[in-house]
RNA sequence: GGGGGUUUAGCUCAGCUGGUUCAGAGCAUCUGCCUUACAAGCAGAGGGUCGGCGGUUCGAACCCGUCAACCCCCA
């Protein structure tokens, strides 16, 4: 059967997949074995995936396929996450898009929607791993809004709150009035934009003409201003502190404080002090008892302490309140400024510093353990460096806004039978929370009175727990799952989600399982373009991970994206990697075509095969334990390197030409064996890497009887190496690579036969000489005693080497060359010398190094004898 | 403003305890080849004052100091 020229990978995909989840390869169950977890970072339910999915899922299946055939019981967790702020902005554009507004709906109407939404687009990004050839246990497919998991976030929401450590409180937060919720602060980007500073003047009571002017870039929080603050050391505003002012338009009488926290240099050097919407004025308001006035309402308007300003938004009050308090004489100035201001990741609304209550988990203590194990290295982080972030992070921790003003997530178990806010209980069911009210209340509470909490919980408060609840391991305590895998081996994950999803299942685990999650965590780089800017779906730039499958094959897309990614470093990626990718998979593919193309008899096997099989086993093992090592430090490009150059250089380019019968000869038995085993061991090696091709060519390779697939094989065992080979080989490399480049600068065809002269004793011939002289298309291979005159000479290791001419010669050419070899080593030798005959060197440097240099001088000084010789001799 | 990191060939990166790993790899480039597995290929070659300056040392890409550029995180 012919065989096709060139890889097609597309049909391979599809039926070894297919294959593989037939016979629930992927599937894992307890059992005696050593387990190998990996939990998924899970995508957004509703999202696609892109190239940083790509590059992270990638590194995962090679660590699992990798740890499924060193024959552990890899068991790689898939799910989605319900996402719960990202899920909503996209229903609540989807229904906005129908002519419909989430506020007229009910928040069971609501929910109806979502979950209509994530029917139609929940996983889809599953289905998207599958192409890519990820090897997940589907049948473990998690969500994180599933009832037991809800279960589980709910029960740790009640623990925590009874163990004290969940509390309620006033604080500043980041408040969308577009999507009227809470963000937390990792959902607000910082922007630069132009901004106008205004310069406003406030009158000191009690004297007729004095003035204090104050600089800011939001004159309409001035209605909310409760005190002017100056440097207690600003010699400008000494004698004013303690006076009051008159706050401009409506004339409040405030105070003027001094702190340290203001800038002399920046504006006035006086700071308006509006503790309601600054989160440092906040601060300031806390340490300095004064009052709050909240001036706006949930979507940004007004509210009565806007006075005449009630009900309009607060933008064009900005822009009324500049010419009221120009009309009016307060503005003094403006200035053009750059400052910078918070965005809604979700909606890009400007964020509003807000006064509100929330739901806080208070972290110090539960945070303890976390850092500690990160430290003293029962965590590792790949690479190790971010150790530091984290640590700093830990170190700094901060309370954590948990409650979320969205409807798609889990709702607060909390319950209100009463107005005022400390009425409340936390329960898991309303049942629960009537006794529990009741008996906190002091009289029967009826359900009519109950009040659930309209919030939700912020998302990482689920994700916190997937390691532990993908194993039902709160549900279920002690169940044979969680047993059995927790903890997880291997997390691969960004460092931008070190602290809200790291840090955080670091402190879960510890709090729930007593013990760490998992025991590595690779960090993998930001996927960034040509240009170096990261890859996002807004700039347009990320390329379609399908469509890249689609034109390079799934294998070739995976070395692609690995070949140049090392672990915490960012993937400059351009599509060009995944043309080296298929190439790659076309070159093995071809080796096949080659190997499968011999007729095999029963023939004597030549001496350079035999000596080609004995160095290519050696070297096989060479690689493979670097491999190993690499893996096992998690230098995954690296072993990707070795793999490549292992197939590419020493399989194909030197290995099978070195065995390749002559054209339309048939190969022997024992060599074609040796070879088919060498070839099926580096499929192996492959496999991680590029599952289909490997698969594919296993099969083609040899008949396998039903369950012999390389996708659960065993990872070729590291043998004994020999190095002797190994050396002769690399001596005949060399040797190899002269005699090209003597028919390359004489221009001598391939196919026209050399005669090579080796000055050297007989004795010093090998069984590898059979490799030269078919490397090298010898006619004559001889050891000779004297110099061969008229001749193309070289130097491998000392020992001197003869092509003699033919027709064309040039002497000029070779003697040029010779006396710049010549040129060369004597500076060597000189370097070499002076470091000799240095007194100091000789005195402080150890023996082994000394030696080496005396070597060094000795092969100089025998090199440079030959070339003066040789010279003579032209 | 605070913290962390990076700087080695055109690009992306290795380089272990300071010394024969004598500055390396892959890609790209150049030259010659359609040699019967593969032009998605083969063979060969060129290319770097290891960011600058100063120091320690017999010896520095590696240790110390300093300056510079870039990146990330937090505020």
């Amino acid at each position: 059967m012919e065989i096709a020229k060139t890889y097609e990978p597309q049909l391979a995909q599809e039926k070894w997949y297919q294959h593989w989840l037939d016979k629930g390869y992927f599937h894992s169950t307890p059992d005696h074995r050593e387990p190998y977890t990996i939990v998924i970072p899970p995508p957004n339910v509703t999202g696609v995936l892109h190239m940083g999915h790509m590059l992270n899922n990638t590194i995962q299946d090679v660590l699992v396929r990798r740890a499924r055939m060193l024959g552990k019981n890899a068991c790689w967790v898939p799910g989605t996450d319900h996402a719960s702020i990202a899920t909503e902005a996209k229903v609540v554009q989807k229904l906005k898009a129908e002519g419909i507004s989430k506020s007229e709906l009910t928040r069971e109407q609501f929910l109806a929607h979502a979950f209509e939404w994530k029917e139609k687009h929940g996983g889809i990004i599953l289905e998207q791993l599958k192409r890519l050839g990820a090897s997940c246990d589907w049948e473990r497919t998690h969500f994180t809004m599933d009832p037991e998991y809800s279960e589980s976030v709910i029960a740790v929401f009640i623990d925590l709150f009874q163990k004290g450590k969940i509390y309620r409180g006033v604080r500043m937060v980041n408040w969308d009035p577009e999507a009227l919720t809470a963000l937390s602060d990792e959902e607000v980007n910082y922007k630069e934009v132009n901004s106008k500073l205004f310069y406003v003047r406030y009158q000191v009571l009690g004297q007729t003409d004095q003035w204090l002017t104050i600089a800011t870039t939001r004159p309409e929080t001035i209605l909310g201003d409760t005190a002017i603050c100056v440097h207690p050391e600003d010699e400008r505003y000494r004698h004013l502190i303690g006076k009051t002012v008159l706050v401009p338009l409506i004339n409040r009488e405030i105070p003027v404080i001094a702190d340290e926290y203001v800038d002399k240099d920046f504006g006035t050097g006086c700071l308006k002090v509006t503790p309601a919407h600054d989160p440092n004025d906040y601060e300031l308001g806390q340490k300095h008892n004064l009052p709050s006035i909240d001036l706006f309402n949930d979507n940004g308007t007004l509210n009565a302490h806007g006075a005449h300003y009630e009900g309009k938004d607060r933008f064009e009050v900005r822009r009324e309140i500049e010419k009221e308090l120009q009309d009016k004489g307060f503005l003094v100035k403006t200035e053009d400024i750059i400052n910078k201001v918070g965005f809604s990741e979700r909606t890009s609304a400007v964020i509003e510093p807000k006064l509100s209550l929330q739901w806080f988990v208070s972290m110090k203590e539960l945070a303890a353990p976390a850092l500690e194990n990160v430290m003293n290295g029962n965590i590792q982080f790949h690479p190790e460096k971010f150790k530091n972030t984290y640590r700093h992070w830990m170190e700094n921790v901060k309370d954590w806004c948990i409650s979320r003003q969205l409807w798609w997530g889990h709702r607060i178990p909390a319950w209100y039978y009463s107005d005022r806010p400390a009425d409340f209980v936390v329960a898991k069911t309303q049942e629960e929370a009537l006794v529990l009210a009741s008996e906190k209340a002091g009289r029967q509470v009826v359900v009519s009175e109950l009040r659930q909490d309209e919030d939700v919980l912020d998302t990482w408060f689920s994700s916190w727990l997937w390691p532990i609840s993908v194993f039902n391991g709160l549900t279920q305590p002690n169940n044979p799952e969680i047993n059995y895998y927790y903890p997880t081996n291997d997390l691969v994950t960004a460092p931008e989600i070190m602290f809200f999803w790291v840090a955080r299942m670091a402190i879960a685990g510890y709090e729930y399982m007593g013990q760490q999650p998992f025991k590595n965590v690779y960090y993998t780089g930001i996927v960034r373009d040509k240009l170096g800017r990261k890859m996002s779906k807004s700039l347009g730039n990320s390329p379609d991970p399908i469509e890249l499958i689609n034109q390079y094959g799934a294998d070739g897309v995976r070395v692609g994206v690995l070949i140049s990614s090392p672990a915490g470093n960012d993937l400059p990626f351009d599509s060009s990697q995944c043309e080296q990718g298929r190439n790659f998979t076309n070159k093995i593919w071809n080796a096949y075509r080659l190997v499968s193309s011999w007729e095999v008899r029963d023939i004597a096997q030549p001496l350079s095969s035999k000596v080609a099989i004995e160095w290519f086993d050696n070297r096989f093992a060479q690689v493979l334990s670097e491999i190993n090592s690499n893996f096992d430090k998690f230098r995954i490009s690296d072993a990707l390197m070795s793999t490549y150059k292992l197939v590419w250089d020493d399989f194909c380019s030197w290995y099978l030409e070195m065995i390749k019968p002559g054209y339309q000869q048939p190969i022997d038995r024992q060599t074609i064996e040796h070879t088919l085993d060498f070839f099926e061991r580096i499929l192996k090696i492959m496999h991680p890497f590029t599952p289909f091709v490997s698969e594919e060519l296993y099969h083609a390779l040899r008949e396998r009887q039903a369950g012999d697939d390389i996708v659960i094989a065993a990872w070729p065992a590291v043998q004994e190496l020999a190095t002797a080979p190994l050396a002769q080989f690399a001596f005949n490399e060399k040797v190899i690579t002269q005699l090209r480049n003597i028919r390359k600068q004489n221009n001598i065809a391939t196919k026209i036969q050399m005669e090579l002269y080796i000055k050297a004793d007989p004795s010093r011939a090998t069984d590898a000489d059979s490799i030269i002289i078919k490397m090298g298309n010898l006619s004559v291979l001889a050891y000779v005693q004297e110099k061969v005159a008229q001749a193309n000479s070289f130097i491998v290791d000392g020992i001197e080497f003869f092509v003699p001419f033919g027709e064309q010669i040039d002497l000029e050419a070779e003697k040029k060359k010779l006396e710049e070899e010549l040129h060369y080593t004597k500076g060597f030798l000189k370097s070499v010398q002076s470091k000799l005959q240095n007194e100091k060197f000789m005195a402080g440097a150890p023996e082994a190094v000394v030696t080496n240099e005396r070597n060094k001088e000795a092969d100089a000084l025998n090199k440079i004898a030959i070339l003066e010789e040789k010279l003579k001799s032209l």
